[in-house]
DNA sequence: CCACTAAATGAATGCCGTTCATTTACGAGA
DNA sequence: TCTCGTAAATGAACGGCATTCATTTAGTGG
């Protein structure tokens, strides 16, 4: 299971590679690459908090392919099995990314701003910030709110101003829940390559689909993801307006 | 040693290649399962039906999980690397999927029925057939039409639709967009466990979440993801349908 | 009749996540 | 101060995965 994380812990950045003086090792190994002895080491070398920075590092560079524990390990130099010290599965280390995400997501406006505005805002962060991590999507959506902590917190946040803009309770979780659905769907949206709709040499038997995509097309002011984004979340966002009290 | 070869192996693991057994196959291949020795058969054993038919009886068996390239050619009595001369990688064999799965989608309201109702009952059809195939989701979302020729065939019915209840022509394509993101995100939500709202031991600190989450299972008609799912089709519904001419 | 191609086998490849025995260091209790 | 339990590292596995390749065999077009 995955620990919740300790409040920053101090963190010991990762020790300079040679502590200066106190002890010089014997066959003193000038290259780069020093390899550390089997054992514990004096300091820890692994934190939750290091993995999750070498987990979004590595999938910024090389995408959720490059992710693996090998690679983590090799980037965090460690040999694979430590990681299994800190973290139970790889599914754990996609927990802490995916943690550390949500607290990007930017939900700042439900203090500040009217309801329509705020979930407005909150949703487009939402998206943005999952179109990019569209592999933890399916994490996400079995993830129990227990497991993080951060994610939970979105929800307060959430929920608290949908209460204060007279939302019945009953039907809070519902709401959020349909957005939630619609912004990471629409997450996936944004990552479709920009011919997907092109119906090829089908385009004489789909007449009404293929005249559809042409006038989009057309039309065309912005990305179509986000032509789609803007018009079910604005649908949405009215729908669920008439329910405030 | 007693040793009988079940007729269909239904999940019976195959006996290690290196075991005796083996030797005895010489003096007795009079059962049922004849090993196929190297080189082109008479009559092809595979073909694309062939092996879609054994995906989806994998899957539906064993999930997802049991979806592996070996498994399929057991299941159909082949060695793995013949599949490859019918698909060209893992992939393939997700599209041949998806593509039988969205012939199942119900699009047939839309020749019979108001906008709306059709509307209703196609997306609650697809976000069913989806909810339990969730894996094919991101396969979905980054398969050009071109590939998929079925689920081209659904888009020309439903955007056909759309434009026959006045829908202006160049914003069909996003609503159809948007009704199917919200869809393949609900379709995740389906899969959600019952619990993944528990907020536990941190009920306290969320207050507002928490009192919500109470409130939706006090009043408990019908599964959550269901009333979710209802209500952000709804409101997606009401508010494209106000869109036409 | 022969060359070519299609469709099978079977062996091998490399990568993956994960496990396990082992080594070493730290810290608490005697 | 010794000692023992626990934490954190190494390194060598393991089985499973998708995929590739050489080989064998059967049908087919010229």
């Amino acid at each position: 299971m995955l620990w919740i994380l300790p409040a920053e812990r101090p963190a010991m950045p990762a020790p300079p590679a040679n502590s200066p003086g106190i002890r010089e090792r014997e066959t003193a190994p000038k290259n780069g690459a020093e390899r550390r002895r089997a054992g514990r080491p004096a300091a820890a070398v692994l934190d939750l908090a290091g993995i999750t920075a070498a987990a979004l590092r590595l999938i910024s560079e090389n995408g959720y392919d490059g992710l693996t524990m090998a690679a983590l390990a090799r980037s965090l130099h460690v040999a694979p099995s430590a990681l299994y010290n800190h973290v139970e599965s790889k599914r754990d280390v996609l927990l802490l990314v995916e943690d550390h995400l949500t607290a990007l997501v930017d939900v700042t406006a439900f203090a500040a701003e009217p309801w329509e505005s705020a979930v407005r805002k909150w949703a487009w962060s939402y998206r943005d910030v999952f179109a990019e991590h569209t592999p933890l999507i399916p994490v996400i959506a079995v993830l129990p709110v227990t497991d993080a902590p951060r994610t939970l917190a979105m929800y307060e946040t959430v929920s608290a101003g949908f209460r204060a803009a007279g939302f019945p309770e009953e039907r809070i979780v519902s709401a959020i829940v349909a957005l939630e659905s619609f912004i990471f769907g629409s997450a996936y949206d944004v990552t479709a390559p920009a011919d997907i709709f092109d119906s090829g040499s089908m385009a004489e038997s789909t007449p009404s689909f293929t005249g559809a995509v042409r006038s989009l097309a057309a039309q065309g002011h912005g990305k179509p993801a986000d032509v789609a984004f803007s018009l079910g979340l604005e649908a949405l966002i009215g729908g669920f307006g008439a329910l405030r009290e």
